[in-house]
DNA sequence: TATTTGGTTGTTTTT
DNA sequence: CAACCAAATA
C-alpha cells in the first residue's frame, strides 16, 4: 500500500486537483468516477476525516457502506490514522452486515425476533431441497441450484413472492412455474424458522423503511452524510436502501467506475452509477483519471484492453510512471506445466530482486476448481502461498456441524439446524423418526425442538427415536441457559468437550484430524471474539442480544477474503473476483484461453462478454510493476482433456507491450516433434511463436476442426430444436463447450435428454 | 438405522 | 477426477 505512507502526514496538499475536489465537497449528491488505482479510498477517508474534523460532523452521523468487511476495517483503519482517533459511533460496514445490524434493532417490526438467524448460501439451498421435496417438485428435472438461483434474483430486483407467483404461475415457460410454486414456501419455511437469508438483510431493510416512515425519519436524520464505495457493483436493493436514507438531504457520495462492474450476474445494475445524475438532480461529478499504481506498459495495455467495450462511459487512465518492464505472455503445456512455469517464475522474481517477497505476488484465475493445480505446484516446490475463497473455513462440513448447534441455541427456532445435528453423534434419531417429528411439528404449528416435548407421549414416534429426542432436547436446553451467562469462546469450548467431538471426528480416519484440528481453530477464533457489544448495542436495551447472537452474525458475514492477511509472507491464489480493490507488485494471470477466459458461456450475450472483459481489465490493473499472463495447450476440466487456444483477450493486448515465451517442456516436446520431421502439435497461425515477439495474425477458421469452432451458431437455452428420433423440444439447458457442448432437451414427446451436441445433430426451429 | 456402494454429476464468479 | 446422492445391504 503506497498510499498509505503518505496518508500518514494527510495534508490535502499532496491531492490532485480532482481529489481535492472530491474530498473537500461538503453538502450534496457527488458522483466520483474513479478509474484503478486513482486513489478513490484515499478520497473516500479524507473526506469522511474532513468531515468530522473541519466542519465538525459528529462521527456517528457518517454512514459508509462498503462491499467486503476487509474493505470497512481497511477503511476504518485509515480514518483512524487520519484523525488520530476511533470514529466512534460511525456505521462503516457492508450492505449486508448494517442490514442485520438494522434489522436486529428492529426485528419485531417485521415478524422477526431479534435473535433471527442468518442462512447462508448452502442453508438457503437446503431449504430450497427441502421445500420441493414438501411440494413434489422434482429436482431431477429442475435443479434446485437454479430455483435458488432465480428466488435470488427475483429478490435483488425486489421482487416478491406474491410478485412472482402472480406473474409466472400461469405462464408457459414451466420452470417459472416450478419458482412460482417454490418461492412463495421458501420464505414461508424462512420466517418459520426465524431466518433471514443474504438477500432478506437487504430486501427486508428496504422494507422497513418502506413500512416504518418513522424508523426511516430516525435513520434520515442521524445519517446525515452517507457514502458508498464500489457502488457499479450495488444493485436494485442496494439502491433503494442508498436512496431511501440520502433522498432526505442529498448528501450522498458515491465512488465507483463502470469499467469494473463485474457483478452483473448478482443482480448488480449499472444503470445505478449511468443514471445517477438524472436521479439526485445537482450532482456534482468528479473524474479521477490519473492511476498511481501502474507502470505506463501495465496501463496501456489496460486501456486497450477495456477499450472494445461498447457499453461503457468513454476514459482513458494516465499515468505518470515509466514505461516499465513489459508484460510477459507465455504458452504452457498443460496446467501442471503452467502452474510449474508460475510457481517458478516467482521465485526467480524473488531471488533477482525484482520483489522482496512473496507477499508481493498473486495468482489470479477465473475459477476456483483452477487452484489445484497452482497449489500443488506451490506446495511441491516448498514455496509459502495462501489460497482466498474455494472452500470456505466456514462451509466446512466439521465447523457447520458445530455452527448448527450454536444456532440451535441462539434460536431454538431454526429447524435446519436442528436436524442437522439432531443425531451427531449418533442418538439412534433416524430418517423416520425425524419424519416423523417433523410431521408433527407441522400439525401443531411449533418448530422441531419445541416439538420434543409433544412427542414424548406420541405414539407416532419410534420409541427408539424419543430417548434419543429427548436427550438432544435437554442438551440445546441446558446451553440455551449457559449461553446467558458465559461468553462464546467458553461455550464452544464446553459444547465440543461435552460432545466428545475432536475423539469422534479423529475417529473417521486421516482426514478426521484435520477436521479436529478445524475445530479447534473455530474455538479459538471463539475465544478471541469480543463482540463490539458497545457499538452494536448502543442505545438498545441489551437484554435481547447475546454475544452468540453477535458471534453467529460475525460468522455468517465474515468471508474467506475478510481473513486473508496481506503481511503475511505468502503468494496469494485467488480469483479474479476476489482480487478487486488489491495490487500486488507482481501478478500473474492464469488459464487465458478461450472458453476458460472469457467462459465459453459468456458468449451467449454480448453482454456477458464485456463483463468477463471487464474483469480482465480488473485482473490486469491489479498490477503494479509486472504483469505475466499464462495459457495452456491442453487443460483438464470436469474430468477430460480439452484442446484450447488462446484468449481473444490476449489479441487485444497491443504486440509491442509483449513478450512470448513457451515454457520449457514445451520447447522441448516441439524440438522433438521437429527432429520427428513432424508439425509440431497446436502450433500453426494464430499461436504465438518463440521468442520472438510477433503475433502472426488471428486464428485461420479453417485451422481449427469444426467442433472447436467458437463461431459456430449456437445452442442457447430456451430455443427450440429438432431431432431425428426424438423429435422436437425445447433446450432447458447448456453445458461445457466445444467438443464437449452438452444439453439437455426437453422433448416434447419424450420429457428429459441429456445430448452430447456434437452427436445429436440438433435443428433449429419448432 | 447405519454404512457401503455404485452411479451420476458437474466447473463461473460471491455478500 | 472429484464430490455428492440414491438405493442396496448389513
Amino acid at each position: 500500500m503506497t498510499a498509505s505512507a503518505q496518508l500518514a502526514d494527510s495534508p490535502t496538499t499532496r491531492l490532485n486537483p480532482e481529489q481535492r475536489l472530491a474530498v473537500e465537497h461538503l453538502e450534496g449528491p457527488l458522483l466520483v468516477l474513479a478509474g484503478a488505482g486513482s486513489g478513490k479510498t484515499r478520497v473516500l477517508t479524507m473526506r469522511v476525516a474532513r468531515l468530522i474534523e473541519e466542519h465538525g460532523v459528529p462521527a456517528e452521523r457518517i454512514l459508509a457502506v462498503t462491499f467486503t468487511n476487509k474493505a470497512a476495517g481497511e477503511m476504518k483503519d485509515r480514518i483512524r490514522r487520519l484523525l488520530g482517533r476511533e470514529p466512534t459511533g460511525a456505521w462503516i460496514g457492508t450492505f449486508h452486515s448494517l442490514g442485520a445490524r438494522l434489522l436486529r434493532r428492529h426485528a419485531g417490526l417485521i415478524g422477526f425476533d431479534s435473535a433471527f438467524t442468518i442462512f447462508d448460501a448452502d442453508q438457503s439451498l437446503r431449504e430450497v431441497k427441502r421445500v420441493m421435496a414438501q411440494l413434489g417438485v422434482d429436482p431431477k428435472k429442475w435443479q434446485p441450484k437454479a430455483i435458488r438461483g432465480v428466488i435470488s434474483d427475483a429478490k435483488n430486483r425486489l421482487v416478491t413472492p406474491e410478485d412472482y407467483t402472480a406473474e409466472h404461475n400461469e405462464g408457459f415457460d414451466p420452470f417459472a412455474r416450478a419458482v412460482a410454486r417454490v418461492f412463495p414456501e421458501y420464505q414461508r419455511g424462512l420466517r418459520a424458522q426465524n431466518a433471514l437469508d443474504f438477500d432478506d438483510l437487504l430486501v427486508s431493510t428496504v422494507d422497513l423503511f418502506d413500512r416504518q416512515p418513522e424508523v426511516l425519519a430516525r435513520y434520515q436524520k442521524r445519517f446525515a452524510f452517507v457514502l458508498v464505495d464500489e457502488y457499479q457493483d450495488t444493485n436494485r436493493a442496494q439502491f433503494r436502501f442508498l436512496e431511501a436514507i440520502a433522498r432526505a438531504h442529498g448528501n450522498l457520495m458515491v465512488v465507483g467506475d463502470d469499467d469494473q462492474s463485474i457483478y452483473g450476474w448478482r443482480g448488480a445494475d449499472i444503470r445505478n452509477i449511468l443514471d445517477f445524475e438524472a436521479t439526485f438532480p445537482g450532482t456534482r461529478v468528479v473524474r479521477l483519471e490519473t492511476n498511481y499504481r501502474s507502470t505506463d506498459t501495465i496501463l496501456q495495455a489496460a486501456n486497450a484492453v477495456i477499450r472494445r467495450n461498447v457499453n461503457r462511459k468513454e476514459k482513458t487512465l494516465r499515468t505518470d510512471r515509466e514505461a516499465g518492464p513489459r508484460i510477459t505472455l507465455a504458452e504452457t503445456a498443460d496446467e501442471v506445466d503452467e502452474a510449474n512455469w508460475i510457481s517458478e517464475r516467482v521465485e526467480r522474481l524473488l531471488v533477482d530482486g525484482d520483489i522482496p517477497g512473496y507477499r508481493s505476488a498473486a495468482v489470479l484465475y477465473r475459477t476456483n476448481a483452477h487452484s489445484r493445480a497452482l497449489e500443488d505446484a506451490f506446495r511441491r516446490r516448498g514455496m509459502p502461498y495462501q489460497i482466498v475463497g474455494g472452500v470456505r473455513f466456514y462451509e466446512r462440513r466439521e465447523i457447520q456441524d458445530v455452527l448448527a448447534y450454536l444456532r440451535l441455541i441462539s434460536n431454538p427456532q431454526d429447524s435446519a439446524a436442528f436436524e442437522r445435528v439432531v443425531n451427531l453423534p449418533r442418538r439412534g434419531v433416524g430418517d423416520t423418526t425425524c419424519a416423523a417429528l417433523r410431521a408433527l411439528a407441522e400439525r401443531e404449528g411449533v418448530g422441531l425442538l419445541e416439538a420434543v416435548a409433544l412427542a414424548q407421549d406420541s405414539s407416532e414416534i419410534p420409541t427408539g427415536g424419543r430417548r434419543g429426542l429427548e436427550r438432544f432436547a435437554a442438551l440445546i436446553q441446558d446451553f440455551s441457559a449457559r449461553a446467558g451467562r458465559l461468553s462464546v469462546g467458553p461455550l464452544i469450548e464446553e459444547l465440543v468437550r461435552e460432545l466428545g467431538l475432536l475423539e469422534h471426528l479423529r475417529r473417521e480416519g486421516p482426514e478426521g484430524e484435520d477436521r479436529a484440528d478445524n475445530v479447534q481453530e473455530l474455538v479459538a477464533g471463539a475465544m478471541e471474539f469480543e463482540a463490539r457489544m458497545g457499538d452494536e448495542l448502543e442505545g438498545e436495551p441489551s437484554d435481547r442480544f447475546t454475544e452468540l447472537d453477535l458471534f453467529l452474525q460475525q460468522v455468517a458475514l465474515v468471508t474467506d477474503l475478510d481473513m486473508h492477511d496481506a503481511r503475511a509472507e505468502a503468494v496469494t491464489l485467488m480469483t479474479l473476483h476476489n482480487a478487486k480493490g488489491l495490487e500486488y507488485p507482481a501478478v500473474f494471470i492464469a488459464g487465458l484461453e478461450d472458453g476458460l477466459f472469457p467462459l465459453s458461456r459468456a458468449y451467449d450475450e454480448p453482454s456477458g462478454l464485456e463483463e468477463e472483459r471487464r474483469l480482465f481489465y480488473v485482473g490486469i490493473t491489479r498490477a503494479e510493476d509486472r504483469l505475466f499472463l499464462t495459457w495452456a495447450r491442453e487443460r483438464r476440466r470436469a474430468g477430460d482433456f480439452m484442446i484450447c487456444r488462446l484468449s481473444p483477450f490476449a489479441e487485444d493486448v497491443p504486440t509491442e507491450l509483449v513478450d512470448v515465451e513457451r515454457s520449457p517442456r514445451l520447447q522441448r516436446e516441439d524440438e522433438a516433434y521437429r527432429a520427428q520431421g513432424r508439425r509440431p502439435r497446436a502450433e500453426g497461425p494464430g499461436t504465438w511463436r518463440g521468442n520472438e515477439s510477433r503475433w502472426e495474425g488471428p486464428p485461420e477458421p479453417d485451422d481449427f476442426p469444426d467442433d472447436l469452432n467458437q463461431d459456430r451458431a449456437r445452442l442457447v437455452r430456451g430455443e427450440r430444436v429438432v431431432h431425428a428420433t426424438f423429435g422436437a423440444g425445447t433446450i432447458v439447458e447448456v453445458s461445457g463447450f466445444g467438443r464437449d457442448l452438452k444439453v439437455v432437451v426437453d422433448f416434447d414427446s419424450v420429457g428429459l435428454k441429456r445430448l452430447l451436441a456434437r452427436y445429436a445433430e440438433l435443428e433449429r426451429g419448432l
